[in-house]
DNA sequence: CTCCTATTGATACGTTGTCTCATATACTGA
DNA sequence: TCAGTATATGAGACAACGTATCAATAGGAG
């Protein structure tokens, strides 16, 4: 576990030394906070676990992650903004509500539909976002125990 | 146009006086307002046309009016909040990144798509939040010419 | 080792929204 | 019509979240 976060935490470095970016002292430690979340966090939360970082430097680090394509935003439903990590490329989450567990949702085809959608009311599609809320298999499991 | 928009604002009136709400002067003057705008707005633009009303009178009307079901909440490309009216029910907005208008996006089957790939995971479905950006066909005219 | 540039962090600032509370106002019932 | 009461208002404090500034620091290329 600590040698999996570990090794997570080294391929995010890398990836912002690929882009260029210096691998400094308060960047790993931000970088490590990272690797060891199991779900996904607000940037206020990462800086609880940091308080030898300065604030700056990890709004300034979240965002390196997310435009190297490693982190990506979360909009949950009640409007709050939450990064976690990221397959790289396009893809859409399914959130559980009750836990805080998300899911990548892969090979739908929504962009098919969308495109068709789109198409026939005369607009060119240029991007979209799409969050799903619900419940996870474990969160029903443990409902359905309790009842 | 005038006499369009004084109706509308009638309706919204109306429809927070249903929920038990008192048509007061301020309410009127932010109803008002909301009825005249062509696109989707902010809180703060709307502030900035309302200067002889308090800040949280305008925040606390447009909260009951999304609560009401007729305004809604729609998320720009750049994470900017905007409200709009809204056709009562769920629906989706296709947004042009060009001149900021917006079309509703109805009768598509988005729900069974996303009930479909959602059980696929495991997963019970209770909401989402679906923005689709792009070009309007007026937007896509005006390229085209200017080329 | 030195130099240059990227980075840092303290802090000020900006935006967006909510909370508080004294005051004002809309409705209700007599 | 008028008085009583609950609701609504607005000024301003507060809070959450993020960015800009800038002097000081530290990474890393040579």
């Amino acid at each position: 576990m600590a040698k999996r976060s570990s090794s997570l935490a080294t391929q995010l470095l890398e990836t912002l030394e690929e882009r260029g970016h210096r691998s400094t002292s308060p960047r790993r430690a931000v970088v490590n906070a990272i690797a060891g979340q199991s779900k996904h966090f607000t940037a206020e939360e990462l800086r609880g676990q940091l308080p030898g970082v300065g604030r700056a430097t990890i709004y300034r680090a979240l965002r390196l992650l997310v435009d190297s394509g490693v982190l990506c935003r979360v909009l949950l439903e009640e409007g709050d903004l939450h990064y976690q990590l990221s397959h790289r490329g396009h893809h859409h989450h399914l959130l559980c509500v009750e836990c805080g567990s998300s899911q990548d949702l892969l090979g739908c085809d929504i962009e098919d539909l969308l495109q068709t959608v789109s198409a026939a009311h005369e607009f060119q599609l240029s991007g979209h976002w799409l969050e799903v809320y619900g419940k996870c298999r474990e969160c029903m499991d443990r409902a359905a125990i309790q009842i």
